[in-house]
DNA sequence: TTCATATTGTACTATCTGTATAAAAATATA
DNA sequence: TATATTTTTATACAGATAGTACAATATGAA
């Protein structure tokens, strides 16, 4: 995506975020962000496919920030995950990103509906996630009940909270009640051992590729910290924390990662005049490698 | 509303379910209900206020029909509960008053958003009050929190549920699994004696008149509902059930209900030669007069 | 400079909500 | 029954909107 587009992206999203979807003409945006109807129309099929593109850069920003606030704690420590919570909820309000959900939901446009929801089932799978290295692998059978529900209160709670103390919002506190809740509704669980929802629903909702995989993700993005904060200490960071930047862009967001690229970048990298860096781009290189391989196990296609 | 207006709106409803609100041409409407556009805006003054119509009818529908749940069971019973649940979770299914909602708080028409939200906080209202029936008056600080607590549970575990059995949804078990929850949620919070939000909040929230008070619509509708019995055995039905539906109509769902025509009309049903009915009928009469002078107390204007 | 591509401006189609109004039909009133 | 009032119809119109089409223009690379 080029700087215009990118830019038209956010002008647009600072529209909706003001006056809302449906309200936001597309001569608004045109009119806001200074250019003609044409070349909107070459960068968007659709007033909805724009909006598609605010999703997109907005969760990529919300699951590296997600990501970032893991760096350097345990990921069992529950008090992490309240953090991650927290900072998903201040991102979400500030980007009013429920807001433009909730209106999507209503316009008839399968497309959007449908990424919408997979975004839903993405962020549900990531709480489960979470909460198997919180709670403890041997509770899995309820966990994904337990993210669900965690999901519904969490949301209802926010709701009236807001009503109640209307917009001198403490999300701290809504976040902690909440997480209490849920910790005793898993022991609660354990002994009663109810079942809602079945685990393996989730590979059905989501098929796809190991891109989001949890543990990738974790190894992958602190290999790219300490590769980072080793360049930034050595002054060297101008040309290769760039490169890094490149990789991250490309592993994480791009639909068709061009393998070749990365490969070509990393042997650049490897340059480098660090033990350090080196073994821990070795690393990073045999991490991206296994991923590669074994995507391409499953999109056959694409190998 | 007279017969034509009502045909219009449940056309219209019946389109709404068919097509989405957005998608439904006030021009479909017409044809669909065989009028003429200054017809429709004779009747209403915008395609808004049409939904909102529809909304109150679906409203006084599921009120009635939740109310006719309790009658001969116990309240205290919480699978009395139950059974209000899934009904009213089939009817909003049939009505797809969810969808409609949804649809709603997207449109940028304050009146519409706060009826809508209204509607939400009475809800949230009512189980509350049922909580107080089920788990007692000495939990009732924990319980507005339960009841915010299982809508939310409730609505993430439908729409999950829904996803992972595509579509021939089990109710009974969603609810019954969610409101298992609950009674141990409650249980829980008596024990670590957390709260959120204060009942108080409610007040403020609703700060409406009496009509909707739980006490008096159960007393009032159990009322009715056994002087219909005793009509129907006799069979006398034709003219009083009539006469007992219009008193019902006029103090439930009017707006401004006409007091003199209740107290004409209860003159009337005392001519009837039954001597249960009678009693009945007499205590029904203290029961109206009663709350039409509470609620003069708080609208001093009316009186 | 030349050529391809990106961008602009403008006119156009089609759809939609809501207004206006005169004529016709139904209903109330005397 | 005759007249007055209200309701309904039909139709034209105004003002927005999304998206299309396309010729003219600008930009940037070879």
């Amino acid at each position: 995506m080029n700087d215009r587009k990118k830019h038209v992206v956010q002008m647009a999203h600072q529209l909706f975020i003001e006056k809302g979807f449906q309200s936001t003409s597309i001569q608004d945006i045109l009119d806001f962000s200074g250019i003609s109807k044409g070349t909107f129309y070459n960068y968007f099929s659709s007033k909805n496919e724009l909006l598609i593109a605010i999703f997109k850069t907005s969760y990529s920003e919300l699951h590296k920030l997600r990501d970032e606030v893991l760096i350097g704690q345990d990921p069992a420590n529950i008090e992490t995950f309240v953090k991650q919570i927290e900072m998903q909820l201040t991102l979400n309000r500030k980007k009013k990103l429920i807001t433009l959900f909730e209106e999507v939901m209503v316009i008839n446009d399968p497309d959007l509906k449908q990424f919408i929801e997979l975004g839903q089932i993405r962020n549900i799978r990531w709480i489960y996630n979470r909460f198997i290295e919180i709670f403890g692998e041997e509770k899995k059978r309820y966990l994904l009940d337990c993210a669900i529900m965690f999901m519904g209160i969490l949301r209802e709670n926010i709701k009236f909270y807001r009503l109640a103390n209307d917009a001198n919002l403490n999300i701290k506190q809504v976040v902690r009640y909440t997480v209490n809740r849920v910790v005793h509704i898993v022991a609660e669980l354990e002994e009663s051992d109810e079942q809602l929802i079945q685990t393996e629903a989730l590979e059905r909702w989501l098929p796809d590729c190991q891109k989001t995989d949890h543990l990738f993700r974790k190894k992958f993005l602190h290999s790219l910290f300490t590769l980072k904060n080793i360049f930034h200490q050595k002054h060297e960071q101008l040309k290769f924390t760039e490169l890094l930047e490149f990789i991250e862009e490309e592993v994480l967001d791009s639909k068709n990662p061009r393998f070749f690229l990365i490969k070509s970048v990393l042997q650049t990298l490897k340059t480098v005049e660090n033990q350090t860096a080196q073994i821990e781009i070795e690393q990073l290189e045999q991490l991206v490698k296994a991923y590669f391989k074994e995507k391409d196990v499953e999109n056959p296609y694409f190998s």
